[in-house]
RNA sequence: GGGCCGUUAGCUCAGCUGGUAGAGCAGCAGACUUUUAAUCUGUUGGUCGUUGGUUCGAAUCCAACACGGCCCA
């Protein structure tokens, strides 16, 4: 015990290896400028790769190529006069031999204590190994960044799925897997980008902080402006805002960003998450469903190289026509056991939701119902991507009721792997409508409903100078980088993942 | 919110019916001028998630709690 008390006064994480680590540190700060920026390379290790990758050693040694290289240093095989470095940069590995003789006195031998993890520049001639490895024959060495912490080990790496999600600075610098995950992401909000810009679309930004939170059925996260001393909202979606610049004139527009929703945590729902939200005047919800499929086959044949997706363990074809199914000939078709005249008539139909476990509220109408029991029944068998239609008018406040059917309204969700993908609908551009839906809701809110609406008054003002005919529709990004990086938790597609404290 | 599983060295993991903690990697010391999880010799390193209980004795059994994972709502 006696022997650990040294050690007392050290911060919780504070090891030997760490001690060790700082007492270096403190060595390179007597010595000089311990964290140099002065350092310029020329060429990152993938550009490398390209350029002489190709070329057996004998061409490489006629050329003699200098070249100024920087990165991590993640593996050091050390022997007597001579050593191999694998050191990372953003484009990828490159290899270092760093010999006594090249270097000068003394430089060798300090290089000899630097630590795994610690950020070098080297400069020196390509070259290959015998082994046909193309690596920089070192003249020129610096330590640029002492790392104080020892990396996980090189063999496993990190696995913990925990410190992955916490530290995932660390994971980055483990896990090739990590990295591909979020370049893949970054690539596909590019590709959505260049896809509605292209067809003449205008990204915008509208407020994250609203005073009054619409858009969504969802409970919103509070806050709070201290200068006005108003309450302010997160924002659940950007929908109303998007609508009002369509109401303005900006007839075709999009916005990228984060929603926040103050519900539950699991593998596919974080309090912010992020959204594409697209709007587009004379168009309505089929001309959405068309653009739909065309944006998310091309994606898959840009990013993917192939328009099967496989998700763990099965294949979803984004190559052929999605199929397209209302709510009611979806629950028909995967409820042999339920006839039409069942689905239709509100009381055997609320037997049937209440048989597998749903809460039958008294205000809720024969298409929520019905919804009730898709949700139950269909929802997780949508396997290939499915367009699902016509749904309940009760549940879609926003939505423009259908001509032929007002319970109903024009509006549609994607469902694939079992998922909500995305949620579009005919835009409800009748004001006088939308006030009395905004009521509605008001009213279920007065009577327990969290997640209703509130009215918003200047929304409707916006509707009474004349929203032209539209449709909108909302694609959820970190759910569509779980399909196309196959990954199981959104978790994995986040850079930051919410979790309860340490 | 409920059920199941997990938490042991910096990392990846062993640790049996309870007897006081191990390996590999990393680290440290040494050898080695073309390695590839380099190799060889020696060696340091632990609040066994936390708290309480049972017991002569707990990493191990029990309970509660914390965090995470999976499934369900």
């Amino acid at each position: 015990m006696s022997e650990t008390t040294g050690f007392s006064t050290l911060s919780i994480d504070e090891n030997k290896l760490i001690a060790l680590r700082r007492q270096k540190l403190h060595e390179l700060r007597q010595q000089g400028n311990a964290y140099p920026t002065d350092f310029r390379r020329d060429t990152l290790a993938a550009e490398l790769h390209i350029a002489y990758g190709g070329k057996d050693n004998a061409e490489l040694e006629a050329g003699s190529h200098r070249v100024r290289i920087s990165g991590r240093m993640l593996a050091q095989r050390i022997m007597g006069k001579a050593s191999f470095v694998r050191l990372r940069d953003q484009s990828g590995d490159i290899q270092l031999f760093v010999q006594k003789s090249a270097l000068p006195e003394g430089r060798y031998e300090a290089f000899k204590t630097w630590d795994l993890g610690d950020i070098l520049g080297a400069e020196g001639v390509v070259f290959k190994t015998k082994t046909g490895e193309l690596s920089i024959k070192v003249d020129t060495l610096r330590l640029l960044t002492k790392s104080l912490r020892p990396l996980p080990e090189k063999f496993h790496g990190l696995a913990d799925q925990e410190t992955r999600y916490r530290q995932r600075y660390v994971d980055l610098i483990m896990n090739e897997a990590t990295r591909a995950t979020f370049r893949l992401r970054s690539a596909l909000i590019a590709y959505i980008r260049e896809f509605f810009n292209r067809r003449g679309f205008l990204e915008v930004e509208t407020p994250m902080m609203q005073p009054i939170p619409g858009g969504a059925a969802a409970r919103p996260f509070i806050t709070h402006h201290n200068a006005l001393d108003m309450q302010l909202y997160l924002r659940i979606a950007p929908e109303l805002y998007l609508k009002r610049l369509v109401v303005g004139g900006f007839e075709k527009v999009y916005e990228i960003n984060r929603n926040f929703r103050n519900e539950g945590l699991s593998t596919r729902h974080n309090p912010e998450f992020t959204m594409l939200e697209f709007y587009q005047a004379y168009a309505d919800y089929r001309d959405l469903m068309d653009l739909t499929e065309v944006l998310l086959r091309s994606m898959a044949q840009a990013l993917l190289g192939d328009t099967i997706i496989p998700y763990q363990g099965e294949r979803y074809d984004f190559g052929q026509a999605f199929q397209r199914l209302t709510v009611r000939e979806a629950v028909l078709r995967f409820n042999p056991a339920i006839s039409v005249a069942e689905l239709d008539d509100f009381e055997s139909a609320r037997r049937i939701a209440q048989g597998l476990g749903v809460e039958v509220r008294p205000e809720h109408g024969l298409g929520r119902v019905q919804l009730d029991i898709f949700e139950q029944t269909v929802e997780h068998q949508l396997r290939d991507p499915t367009f699902i239609t016509a749904y309940p008018t009760e549940v879609s406040p926003l939505a423009r009721r259908n001509d032929q059917d007002p319970t109903i309204t024009d509006r549609f969700e994607l469902f694939v792997g079992g998922r909500e993908i995305a949620n579009g609908f005919s835009e409800l551009n009748d004001p006088e409508d939308q006030a009395e839906r905004f009521r509605k809701q008001v009213e279920a809110k007065a009577a327990g409903d969290h997640e209703a609406m509130h009215y918003d008054a200047d929304y409707i003002r916006a509707l009474e100078y004349g929203l032209p005919p539209a449709a909108g529709e909302g694609i959820g990004i970190d759910r569509l980088v779980m399909l196309f990086a196959d990954a199981p938790s959104i978790r994995d597609v986040l850079l930051f993942p919410h979790l309860r404290p340490e």
